[in-house]
DNA sequence: CATTTAACGGTTACATTGTAACTTTAGGCG
DNA sequence: CGCCTAAAGTTACAATGTAACCGTTAAATG
């Protein structure tokens, strides 16, 4: 018999986290995450529609696009908006929507996380002004420890 | 005589900051933190041109791009990744590159700013993983006070 | 179970955002 | 002035993202 495969391990969790939730995992919401999984870093939505086509599941941008959504409103991916590319949540234990702090490398597309509370990026900043945030994005782009060994060598 | 507009004169000292760095304030890159300042609100790169348009000083994507590109990297303004949109930076005293916690208005525009240490948002989670950033964006959409207050009367 | 309803996905056509590459112009400097 | 460099003009695209409509599938309800 042959090993589960982490990716597939974490995408059948993140499936029934959803499920859990109330929420519906199809077969392209679980194609697209899974895709992510497997590729672990992070992904533009075309070159996931690449992927699929890859796999013998072609679908059109817009669809994707919806399911990006769907993954991110959830917590099962987050968007990289410096790079307009998607991760899937590497979080553990963490469930339903959520910020965090991604680290993100340019030269691998290794995606490190953090989940953050709200208030902490924002440093009581927005309570001072009276502003009620709905989203918030905290992410670096630069490289990660194994690039740098690399480029070293 | 007139009054000193607010804008002209924020984008007078910026010009000015620019020079003391030994760079170019050139003269579309005046137009551009101009139109910036005056609108005080994130504005698209195409809403630039059209902008400029209007003040019959036409310039091609292409053109503005460079320029958006060199006042952020100048700290003159910031991008707002989660809107693809640019400001003028209204941090006071601040010379140069630097980061900033942003607060933009979905309604509005406006855009209140807060420049940070590039190690706060990070948590030291970057320094643990031995990840090297080159840049940080921090940023919430929400809706500022004044939108709030305007939106329950 | 059958019917209704809502969510989802397929599809087309398009809008918006961003760039590559080359040319022309404008400053800085010997 | 003549050279060199940086910036701006220009064209032609590439990449990213959406609106809208329709068929299909899954869930909810009687």
């Amino acid at each position: 018999m042959t090993e589960p495969c982490s990716a597939c391990t974490a995408t059948e969790a993140a499936s029934q986290a959803i499920s859990r939730r109330g929420a519906r995992m199809t077969g392209l919401r679980r194609d697209v995450l899974s895709v992510l999984h497997h590729e672990a870093r992070a992904l533009g939505a075309y070159e996931i529609v690449e992927q699929l086509e890859d796999d013998g599941k072609s679908s059109a941008p817009a669809a994707i696009y919806r399911v990006l959504d769907f993954l991110v409103e959830n917590g099962l991916a987050h968007k990289i908006e410096g790079l307009s590319a998607y991760s899937a949540c590497s979080c553990a234990g963490v469930e339903g929507p959520h910020a965090s702090v991604l680290l993100v490398c340019l030269d691998c597309g290794a995606v490190a996380e953090n989940p953050c509370k709200i208030e902490a990026p924002l440093g009581g900043f927005e309570a001072r002004t009276g502003f009620h945030p709905l989203s918030i994005t905290v992410e670096s782009l630069g490289v990660c420890a194994a690039c740098q060994a690399e480029n070293n060598a």
